[in-house]
DNA sequence: GCCCAGGGGGCTC
DNA sequence: GAGCCCCATGGG
C-alpha cells in the first residue's frame, strides 16, 4: 500500500469506483454555468436547468447577460434559489465581456492564485465554486474542498472539524503531485463516497474506506 | 411529512 | 469570527 495516506486514499477509491468523467459539460462555459447552478443543489436539478438553457440557445456569455429575468428564472428554476442564481450567472458574463471580451480563456490565461483572488471578488462566487471553476473550467491544478472532504477526513481521524477550507485545501496540495487529472478524479471520487455510503452518520454499510474509519461502530 | 443536496451572503453578537 | 437565517426545488 502507498505510503502516503492521501495516494492511497485515492487508489481505494478509484479502485472501489473508477473514472468519475468529471466535469459533465460540453464546454467550459457550460462547466462554469453548472459550478453557479450547483451550489447546495443536487446535480440533477442543474441537468434540466442547463438542458433548458441550451434549448434556448442561451448558453453564452452574451445571450445570458441580456435574457430577460423573468425567463431566465423560469429556465433555472429547478436549481433552487433561482433568483440569487440568475444574477450571480449575469454578473459573472458582464464581468467576463466588459474585462475580458466575453472570453475565458482570456480570463483563465494567469496565475491560479491571481485567478482564484478574482473569481473570489465576484459575488456569489466562495471558495468552492471559485475552486470548481478553476480545476474543472480553467483545469489548473487546484484542489476542491467540501463538505463531504471535510467529513470523510475526519472519520479518518486525519483531520478534526474546527479545520476551516484553505487549511484542508492546502493540506491536500501539499501532500499530493500538483496534477489537474488527479485533483478533479479525487474530488468527484470524494463527492461519490459521500453521497454512495457516507452522508451525515458514521458506520454506513459498505464502505471501501471502511477498514480506515475511526468512527465506525463495530 | 421528513431530510438534504456538488453554497454563498448578510446580519448579529 | 462563529453562529444564525435567507434563498425557496426535487428526489428519496
Amino acid at each position: 500500500m502507498e505510503n502516503n495516506i492521501f495516494l492511497a486514499i485515492f487508489e481505494k477509491l478509484f479502485e472501489a469506483y473508477g473514472p468519475q468523467h468529471w466535469w459533465p459539460a460540453g464546454s467550459d462555459f457550460e462547466t462554469v454555468v453548472g459550478a453557479i447552478l450547483t451550489q447546495s443543489v443536487s446535480w440533477s436539478n442543474v441537468e434540466k436547468a442547463i438542458k433548458n438553457l441550451k434549448r434556448e440557445d442561451l448558453l453564452s456569455p452574451r445571450a445570458l447577460s441580456e435574457i430577460d429575468d423573468e425567463k431566465l428564472h423560469r429556465l433555472i428554476r429547478s436549481t433552487r434559489f433561482y433568483k440569487q442564481k440568475g444574477e450571480r450567472l449575469k454578473n459573472f458574463c458582464r464581468y467576463l465581456l466588459k474585462y475580458y471580451d466575453g472570453s475565458l480563456y482570456r480570463l483563465f490565461d494567469k496565475d491560479v492564485y491571481e485567478l482564484r483572488e478574482e473569481l473570489l471578488g465576484l459575488k456569489g462566487l466562495g471558495e468552492e465554486t471559485v475552486d470548481s471553476i478553476i480545476l474543472y473550467a480553467a483545469k489548473k491544478p487546484i484542489f476542491v474542498v467540501d463538505a463531504y472532504t471535510k467529513r470523510i477526513f475526519c472519520r479518518l481521524g486525519i483531520i478534526t472539524e474546527d479545520i476551516d477550507y484553505k487549511s484542508l485545501q492546502k493540506l491536500f496540495m501539499s501532500n499530493l503531485p500538483l496534477d489537474t487529472s488527479l485533483f478533479n478524479e479525487y474530488h468527484a471520487l470524494i463527492v461519490k463516497l459521500g453521497k454512495e455510503v457516507c452522508r451525515t452518520k458514521p458506520g454506513c454499510g459498505f464502505c471501501p474506506l471502511s477498514d480506515l474509519c475511526k468512527e465506525v461502530k463495530k
